[in-house]
DNA sequence: TAAAAGTTTGGAATAAGTCCAAAACAAGTA
DNA sequence: TACTTGTTTTGGACTTATTCCAAACTTTTA
C-alpha cells in the first residue's frame, strides 16, 4: 500500500486541496513534527500557507484518525501519520529525540489497568522515557538545561525583537 | 509516614519559605491540580503568591522529584505529590476528570518495550484514555467540543499592590 | 546579627494555539 | 461550461500557559 493524500482524502469525503495534500505528505516524511515543522514543510511544496490552514487540517486529520497527536511532557503537539498500529514512543530526556517503538500487545488497548475507579478504558498511551544512543555518548550531558528543543516560528517580522539595550 | 512540608524542605536543603509550603500543600491536597489551581490554593493559605514564585516552586519541586508533573494530551501541565510508586493514570476524553491506577508491575520502568532503537530506557509513563463513570452516564455528551476543561486565570487586575510589607 | 546565599516579585516577553469573518475554492448540478 | 453552494483558507487579533529578567527581600550560615 502506498501513500496516496488524495486518494486519502476522498476516502474520508474531504475536499481534496493543495494545502491538506501538503499537509498530509509533510505529516508522512517527517514522523513526530510539530505544526511548526509541518507548516514549514508545507510552505515548502506549495509555496504559502497560513497557520490557522495547518491547525485546522492537522486537527480535522486527528478527528478523523488520519493522523495521531501526541505530546510528551515538555514538548508541543507533535503528529505522525503511523496510526491504527498502536505503537508507542521512546523519548529521549537530553535531546527530546522520538522513536517508535513496536506495541508488545498489538492491540487496543494494550494494557489493561487494574482498578480504573469506574472509567471506561479505551486507549493506552505509552511513553518510554530515556537517553537516545547519541546522547548515551556524550556522557554527563546538561540534564536540566537543554530540555526538548524549541524551534521559534517567524511571525510578523515586523515586530522588531529590540534586544532592548540596558 | 505523614505530611510535613518543613520536613521535606530541610530534607532537601532548600530553604523553607511560606509560599513554598503552601505549594507544597496544595498539591498535597489537590493531586492533579494545574499550576493556576495550585496559585489559587496558597493565595488562600498566605495571603499572596507570584506566579512566578508557583512555577519556581513547582518547577524545583519537580527536579528534586517531590512532585511530579503530569501532561496529558490538550491539558496544560498538572502537578501530583504521589511520586515513587511508578502509578498512571486515567483521562477521561470529555470532561478530562484524571484518576490515579496502580501499576501492575509495581516498579520501574513497569514496561520493557520491545525494540528500543539503542535508548535506555529508565520511566514508563502510561496514559489509559476512556470515559469517566460521570460522562458515561450522559451519554452522547458533546465529544469533539467540550475538550479538557479550561479554568481562566484571573491575573492582578490591574492595581492591587497588595501589602509587601509585614 | 550581618553578610552571603538563596527566593520572591512584578512586569514584560514568548510560544503555541484559537477565534473570527471575509475571500477563495472544490465539487456537484444545470 | 457556468452556476451554486457548502467547505476551506486566510490574516489579524486575541488568549493562555509559561519563561525571562533584574531588583527587592528572606533564610541561612558564620
Amino acid at each position: 500500500m502506498q501513500f496516496d493524500p488524495t486518494a486519502t482524502l476522498r476516502a474520508h469525503d474531504m475536499a481534496v486541496t493543495a494545502q491538506r495534500i501538503a499537509v498530509l505528505r509533510a505529516v508522512h516524511l517527517a514522523p513526530h513534527a510539530t505544526a511548526d515543522e509541518v507548516a514549514e514543510a508545507a510552505h515548502g511544496t506549495i509555496g504559502s500557507i497560513s497557520r490557522q490552514s495547518v491547525y485546522n487540517t492537522l486537527g480535522t486529520f486527528v478527528e478523523r484518525g488520519i493522523v495521531r497527536r501526541i505530546q510528551p511532557i515538555g514538548s508541543v503537539a507533535r503528529y505522525e501519520d503511523r496510526v491504527g498500529d498502536n505503537h508507542h514512543h521512546v523519548i529521549c530526556r537530553s535531546c527530546g529525540a522520538i522513536a517508535d517503538v513496536q506495541c508488545a500487545v498489538g492491540h487496543r488497548p494494550c494494557l489493561s489497568a487494574s482498578e480504573t475507579h469506574g472509567f471506561v478504558i479505551d486507549e493506552a498511551d505509552v511513553s518510554y522515557w530515556g537517553t537516545c544512543p547519541a546522547c548515551a555518548r556524550t556522557t554527563k550531558t546538561t540534564r536540566t538545561s537543554s530540555r526538548v528543543t524549541k524551534r521559534s516560528r517567524q511571525r510578523n517580522p515586523k515586530t522588531t525583537p529590540t534586544k532592548k539595550g540596558k
